[in-house]
Formats: C-alpha cells, sequence, structure tokens
RNA sequence: CGCGGAGUGGAGCAGUCCGGUAGCUCGUUGGGCUCAUAACCCAAAGGUCGCAGGUUCAAAUCCUGCCUCCGCAACCA
C-alpha cells in the first residue's frame, strides 16, 4: 500500500534581512509538524527556501557594495545555516534566483498573457511620480482624479506594466473559500480576507517592474522584470519540477497539491486570494489548507531591532540549547492569537517542564533502576491495577496529543502531552520505590513499577521526536532496549540559573553583508553639487499649534512661523504629543511642492533624525534663533 | 461608523458558540517525601470574569451602550 503523501511548506524567507527568531519560529513549527506526520506514516515532502528579488535587494547590495546575487547567496547561506542548526528537517531549500525556478516563471508568466490573464497596460495620466506606482482608472477617479495614494496629480507617462485580471476569478475563488470551510484558517483571517478584499473587488494586480532589473526578466519583454507575486509564491509548485507547458516532474504529480502552507499572518492576503488565483488560471488544484500562524512578540511589541528587542536562534540557543528553544516555541505559541517570548519566560518553561517534570522524571527513573537493580530489571514483575492504570491514561494523553497536531495545534498537543509526565511523576510517589527498596522480598514488585515508568518513558518518544528530536533520542538511549539495561547519562535538561545574561547587542545583530560599505561614495552617483543642496531651502520654524490630522494614525498637522505662516503635515504622531511640540522650533523644507495627505495640505517638511523606521527624533533649532532664520 | 482580535486571582492563558457553585500553568504560603536536576507529591491563600444597563429563577457566557489595548488597511514629503 502507498503512503498517504503530505506536503507542506514555509513561506520562503526573504533575504533583506537574517532571520529571527519569530520568523525561525515558522520553520520550526513546520518541521515539528512534518516531523509528526512522518511519524505517523506519510510520506512527507517538507519545502522551504527563500525569495531573493525585487527593488529592496538590489538597493541593499549596491549600498554595501556587492553584487545582488553576492548578497542573497550570503543571506540565503544564513537562513540555511540557522535552519540547520534548528534541526529543521526540510527535503528541499528552494532559492528563487536557482535557474530552474526563474526559468520555469517566465514560462508561467508566458502563459498568462498568452492566454490573456496578464496584459500590459497602457495607461496613461495614471501613473504617480512621487510613489513610483500605477493606479487604476476607478482608484483615481474615486480619489477625485489624483493619485489615491498621495493626492498628487497623475502623470501621463509612457511607463509600462503589465497586469494580472484578478477580477476574472474572484466568484469562483469566493464559491471555493466557502465550500471548504478550513481553507483559511484560523477563521477571523478568513472574515478578514473577505470583508476587506473579495468583498470590494479585487484590483487587478500589477506583475511587472521596470524600475529595478534584479529579478526575472520577463522573456517577451526584456525592460521588464517579473515583481515579487508570480515570481515568490510560484516556488511552490517550480520546487516540485512544474512546468506550464508540460510534463511536470514526477515529485509534482506525486505531492500536488500542498496540504498545507504554513505562513505568517501578514501574508495570507497574498496566499489566499492571489496564488489561489494564479493557480486556477494555470488550471492546477489549490492548496487544501494555508495556515497564517501568529507572530511571536517580543514582550508586548512586535520584534524590531530599532526597539532593540530582536532576539536570534543562535544565542537563544547557546543559553538554552536547540532543543529547548524549539519546545519553548512549539509550547508556548498559541494557534490563533500571538506569542510572546523573553529570556525570563524561557527560563520558566524550561525549568518547569523539561528540567523539573521530563527531565526529572527520566533521572529518576533510570537512577532507581541502576540503584535498585543495577540498571537490568529482572523480568519477575508483580503488576497492579494502578500500574494498568498509568499505561491506559498514557495511551488517551497521546491520542489526545496526536489530535492536537492533526489540527496543527503543537501548544494543546504539549499541555496534553505533559499531562502524562505530570501523571508518571505522581505515580512514583504512589508507589513510594525507595520505600520498597528496602526489603528485598518487594523486588517483583518494584520491578514493576520502574518497568512500567520506563514504559511511559518510551511511549513517550515517538511523540517528542518531532518536537525535541535529539533530546528523544537521548531518553532513548538512556532507557536502553526492551529487557536491556538502561544507560544512564548527562541532565537531559539541567536546570537554567538565574539571571541569565542578555545577549550582548553586538553578537545578536543580524550578521553585516560580507563586504563593508564605501566610506565615500563614487565620483558620480549619489553625490550632488552644493547648487544642488542650496536649491533646499531649510529654515528655522517656530511651532504655533499642533494637532492630530484626523483619521490617521501617523500624521500630525502644525501650524508653523517661518516669518510667515506655514501649515505642515508631519508623520511623527508616533513619538510626538501635539501639545509636546507647540512653542519649539523646528526646521523646515520651506520650498517644498505642497502635497496632500490625507486631505490636508502640507507646506513643507519637518526635518527628524532617525535610526530606523520606528525610532525617530525632531530635530529642534538651536536657542535663539528666529523663525525663518535660514539653516544651511 | 473601514476590517479583525483582546480585556478572567501577582504573571500568562482556558472557559463564552449550546447560560447553572470560575478552571489550568507559573508564582506565593504551609505540609509530605528523599529515587531524582534544591527536583517530585499534597494542600491552602488569592478573582467586583473591562464599565454600565437589560433579559432570566440563574449571566464570564445572551442583548444594548460605552471604555481601554493590539493587529490589518489608509496616512510618514
Amino acid at each position: 500500500m502507498r503512503q498517504e503523501k503530505y506536503y507542506i511548506t514555509t513561506a520562503i524567507h526573504y533575504t533583506s534581512r537574517v532571520p529571527h527568531i519569530g520568523n525561525t519560529y515558522e520553520a520550526v513549527f513546520t518541521d515539528a509538524i512534518a516531523r509528526y506526520k512522518r511519524m505517523r506514516g506519510h510520506d512527507v515532502y517538507f519545502l522551504t527556501g527563500t525569495d531573493e528579488h525585487g527593488q529592496k535587494i538590489q538597493k541593499q547590495a549596491i549600498e554595501a557594495g556587492v553584487s545582488p546575487q553576492a548578497h542573497v547567496d550570503h543571506i540565503a547561506g544564513e537562513v540555511r545555516r540557522i535552519w540547520d542548526l534548528m534541526n529543521v528537517s526540510y527535503d528541499q531549500f528552494i532559492r528563487t534566483s536557482d535557474p530552474a525556478h526563474k526559468g520555469i516563471v517566465q514560462k508561467i508568466f508566458k502563459k498568462l498573457y498568452d492566454q490573456g490573464d496578464i496584459y500590459k497596460s497602457t495607461y496613461e495620466g495614471l501613473y504617480c511620480l512621487p510613489c513610483e506606482a500605477f493606479y487604476t482608472e476607478t482608484q483615481v477617479a474615486d480619489a477625485g482624479g489624483v493619485c489615491p495614494s498621495c493626492g498628487a496629480p497623475v502623470e501621463k507617462t509612457c511607463e509600462e506594466a503589465y497586469f494580472f485580471r484578478l477580477s476574472n476569478y474572484a466568484d469562483r475563488l469566493m464559491a471555493h473559500i466557502e465550500a471548504n470551510p478550513g481553507f483559511i484558517c484560523p477563521e477571523s483571517r478568513k472574515n478578514e480576507m473577505i470583508n476587506n478584499f473579495l468583498r470590494p473587488g479585487l484590483q487587478d494586480l500589477c506583475v511587472s517592474r521596470t524600475t529595478f532589473d534584479w529579478g526575472v526578466p520577463v522573456s517577451f519583454d526584456p525592460g521588464h522584470v517579473v515583481y515579487v507575486w508570480i515570481d515568490a509564491l510560484s516556488n511552490y509548485i517550480t520546487a516540485l519540477g512544474y512546468d506550464p507547458g508540460g510534463p511536470s516532474g514526477t515529485l509534482f504529480s506525486r505531492y500536488w497539491p500542498a496540504d498545507v502552507h504554513v505562513i505568517g499572518k501578514d501574508i495570507l492576503r497574498f496566499h489566499t486570494l492571489y496564488w489561489p488565483i494564479l493557480l486556477m488560471a494555470l488550471d492546477l488544484p489549490l492548496p487544501k489548507q494555508v495556515f497564517g500562524h501568529p507572530w511571536l512578540l517580543s514582550g508586548v511589541d512586535k520584534m524590531s531591532k530599532s526597539r532593540g528587542n530582536v532576539l536570534y536562534a543562535d544565542d537563544l540557543v547557546k543559553l538554552f540549547g536547540v532543543d529547548a528553544v524549539r519546545y519553548y516555541l512549539l509550547r508556548e505559541m498559541p494557534y490563533a492569537s500571538d506569542g510572546t517570548i523573553s529570556l525570563t519566560q524561557m527560563i520558566g518553561r524550561i525549568n518547569s517542564d523539561l528540567a523539573n517534570d521530563l527531565g526529572n522524571l527520566l533521572s529518576r527513573t533510570v537512577a532507581m533502576i541502576e540503584k535498585y537493580f543495577g540498571g537490568l530489571l529482572p523480568a519477575t514483575r508483580q503488576r497492579e491495577p494502578l500500574d494498568g492504570q498509568i499505561l491506559t491514561f498514557a495511551g488517551e494523553a497521546i491520542s489526545a496529543f496526536n489530535a492536537a497536531m492533526d489540527n496543527l495545534q503543537t501548544a494543546q498537543a504539549l499541555t496534553e502531552l505533559w499531562k502524562l509526565v505530570g501523571r508518571a511523576n505522581k505515580y512514583i510517589d504512589e508507589t513510594t520505590p525507595w520505600v520498597l527498596g528496602k526489603s528485598p522480598e518487594n523486588a517483583p514488585r518494584l520491578a514493576a513499577v520502574l518497568g512500567t515508568l520506563r514504559d511511559v518513558l518510551r511511549m513517550l518518544v515517538p511523540c517528542l521526536a518531532p518536537i525535541i528530536p535529539a533530546s528523544a533520542d537521548i531518553i532513548l538511549t538512556q532507557i536502553g532496549p526492551e529487557d536491556g539495561p538502561v544507560c544512564r547519562g548527562e541532565a537531559l535538561f539541567p536546570r537554567i540559573q538565574e539571571p541569565v545574561e542578555a545577549p550582548a547587542e553586538a553578537a545578536s545583530a543580524p550578521t553585516a553583508p560580507p563586504v563593508p560599505p564605501a566610506a565615500v561614495p563614487a565620483a558620480g552617483e549619489g553625490q550632488i553639487t552644493i547648487d544642488d543642496f542650496m536649491k533646499t531651502d531649510i529654515r528655522v520654524a517656530r511651532v504655533l499649534s499642533c494637532e492630530p490630522v484626523p483619521k490617521s494614525d501617523k500624521l500630525l498637522c502644525l501650524q508653523l512661523d517661518v516669518g510667515e505662516p506655514r501649515q505642515v503635515v508631519s508623520g511623527i504622531a508616533r513619538w510626538y504629543r501635539p501639545e509636546a511640540l507647540v512653542g519649539k522650533d523646528v526646521l523646515l523644507v520651506k520650498n517644498l511642492k505642497p502635497v496632500k495627505l490625507r486631505g490636508v495640505e502640507s507646506q513643507g517638511m519637518i526635518l527628524c533624525s532617525e535610526n530606523s523606521d520606528d525610532d525617530c527624533k525632531v530635530i529642534f533649532a538651536p536657542e535663539g534663533m528666529l523663525p525663518g532664520a535660514k539653516v544651511r
């Protein structure tokens, strides 16, 4: 009989940065499910990899003074190293810069073009220069004839782009989502997709760019590269050898459609709307399930470099070991709501569950078999009903574990499994083997008790193997073969003593691209003359009043005195309360072309300094400068 | 009124669909035990279940209104 196949994927990691522990969670989670399915007898294929194209990558590479390929080679190598470190048992690691992948993407693009799903836009007057983006006629019309994004007049331009006609498939997709309740999960995300995107109507999707060239070229139109959606999403089928010109590879016929795509909840839109439509257009079956897992928060915040709260697998592994990190992630991440991670939480969880409960159970069991029987349990056993109850309990706990794992609920699964660990520890107290050990005539009873304990541990091993594979092996080694001697070893999970040193920022920072950026830009590109700079008219401006822009989160509207009144809108609401700025002197770029932001006119720009997108401070003028004073 | 969540003992969560004495883990306190990684086992303390109304014999759970927090979308000139 042929094994039931199971095709599972992670999202491919974008090579703009080295993955942090939150990104790593996705790989570990997917690995646990893959290993579990293998353990249950499925023929599993587990795909992961990297998404390596795009303007951002190209820009980073230029800034670092390396080729885009060298840049992505480095990051992809890091991703792979970290996955390997975490014992992620992928069957294939695909990179979108692989020539084979690129070739198929070109064929897919061509096929979609040939059959009319993709069309070349010749829109004129619908390109917004500041935004470097195209908009559809409806979008612009809705915005009153201007750019719906920034309010600037849209340019009549000859920029070309290819668009995917999503609307043709919207009804079919909606029908599919309704007919397959488990397709998008968790459920709340499904509602979000339907209400936010599907019901309002899908816009045609721009699927090519001409503003950069680090990507898959459109085979029949060399100025264009395939934009992220068709390139990245296709990895799930190109990896299996799909070929739109046919015939596809054996992997494809064996494994497609995917049983589950494991992705972050932030990219559900692409996987539950664009990807299915792309597959429909290719006349391929849709994946059975897309699971948008929650995020791992560092404390209460999203992990971000500027907050200094980013944790990396390397550091955590150094502190706690691979399996402890895996266990924490799988035990602590809820199914539908965001999870949290901190060193303190990790220490608590690891000490309690792994050291005290599981590790200690193994330790005391093996130690007693050694102490009372020299490591080898005699065959003569005096069993009692309680022993049977324990084994029944074990069977039930393992069933519950399996059921939760089948539903991708690893935290629930481990909760169930640990009920058994707790029950076994209690069983030791109930049977008091140290009392039995005092008189030789109790040896048969003692052997039965310790045998039961060893059986329980043996039953735990296959369940633990997907979660903490190396530790499961150690347990097996220590309890020894059936009816063979035990082999006492080191503590499975040593208790962690607080306080643990927080990983040094330097050590935890993502590794920089291999070649340091040149200190001075090369002559020509990137340099401006003093005349260019002097075109910028920067002035000291006093804040007369300041208030939030209605219906916006990030915008403040400031009334300024620059010798003349000015109104400026600035995206600093996240860092400054309006009243905190009144009376302060700021620096204003005075001769910027006015634009409307969120419907409010902005006549200039306030200068800020920022460490990153998340860490920004306004630059205030020195004391004694009058409003309107020139800055240069 | 853009969309989706969340508010439950000190901390983190379950329970809410299908009303009926509020449960789990950690922490705290007391006890037991000594095989074991100062681990294990038992017990106790600790909660106006965000606020205000309503329905009901009975509301964490159903209805109405409100408050707070988080995420998505839009807005960072």
